[in-house]
DNA sequence: TTATCAAGTGAGAGACCTCTTACATCGAGT
DNA sequence: ACTCGATGTAAGAGGTCTCTCACTTGATAA
């Protein structure tokens, strides 16, 4: 089978479709312009069809939002690999990692943390974040924080840093100057460092 | 005159009366449910009332996003008179200020700095939003950044990093362990700190 | 070959939103 | 006293969205 350009009556993934064409809408127009219907639309397929493989909007929110963390962890193991051997270097790829991987698929804390997805219940998704969560959580331990406890904070105050990079970039607050994604996220990245020398003095 | 509790067919004074409901509807349920339809429910009056004093939605929130860039202006300059004299308490104080303004009114850098909004000509809102910017802008420089770029850059970062507390707290992030405003909040300030050092050297 | 059933479709109910139009009300100035 | 303009209302056109339902299609397995 696989998937033929002309379709017919069958798609042949429309599950995996929805997700994939989920993110480039978020990507497009962000979370507030989310719809099943758009969804649909862009896939040329009926805006009764999703709901053959999701109940409803938030749980095909609730996958997305379980393919970003995976992908994110994902591109945030592959950043610190390329950062080196220096755990703090490594420590501080994940503001890079995580503003890029947002930027170009606007899947970001926002999608991932969603409080409005909280109510419905998604293993897959929990497996995810917290692997996610714990990913970054062994990148702290090995960059020397000092106890849990600060390790958490020392990952909060990295993510907080480089969610809000990317939120003001997404909002255009960055328009006038060094606007460019690779500058923007050098200076993410020179932020996480400044957060980790201050909590494991270096 | 003066708005009576029972009000007859007149409302009094329904522009700002807008403003302050959108306010409200904004700490509530955010930018994503907010309309002027809820808005006007909120205020019993008709749904087309708001148009009245407001040509369209976007020009409604163009005016909610001007009072809340005055409003956290002023929110800053107190905070930074509370911080003392030291530069660096001042500057560092600003993440203290933002984190619970946007905490209160739900109105932050989203919506200040919205990117739909960009389309709607405000002057109203370019001026405050700018004087925004400036005063932070002198906070920087009275803190020693030593150039006119550095000063920018470093009241970007401190904006983004209290930006990605704000977000982080809003979607529940913290929940569990020390999540309460006031921790929160000294966190935004002690990253904020760092980010000062990193830069200017304390 | 044929029955079955997962996965499509079209139509539409019901909700909500933005914004317009014609009309009602009332405070202010002459 | 009267009128007039600013500000309210009711009604509704036209849009989009979520989700449902009865029906259709076609791949698969007996």
């Amino acid at each position: 089978m696989g998937m033929s350009r002309e379709r017919g009556y069958h798609h042949g993934d429309l599950r995996a479709a929805l997700i994939t064409a989920s993110f480039e809408l978020l990507a497009e127009s962000g979370l507030r312009r989310f719809s099943v219907a758009a969804v649909a639309r862009r896939l040329g397929v009926s805006s009764a069809a999703p709901y053959r493989h999701f109940p409803d909007r938030d749980r095909l929110l609730s996958a997305v939002s379980a393919a970003a963390a995976r992908d994110l962890r994902s591109a945030i193991l592959t950043a610190a690999d390329a950062a080196g051997p220096d755990p703090s270097s490594r420590l501080a790829s994940v503001a890079d990692a995580y503003f890029r991987y947002v930027v170009s698929t606007g899947a970001g804390l926002h999608v991932i943390y969603a409080a409005e997805l909280y109510t419905v219940p998604d293993d897959a998704r929990r497996v995810e974040t917290r692997a996610l969560m714990e990913t970054v959580l062994d990148l702290a331990f090995a960059a020397d924080a000092p106890s849990y406890q600060q390790a958490v904070a020392l990952v909060e105050a990295i993510i907080a840093a480089a969610h809000g990079y990317t939120s003001l970039y997404a909002e255009g607050f960055f328009n006038r100057g060094s606007s460019s994604v690779d500058a923007i996220a050098m200076r993410a990245v020179e932020a996480a460092r400044a957060l980790i020398r201050a909590q494991t003095g270096r």
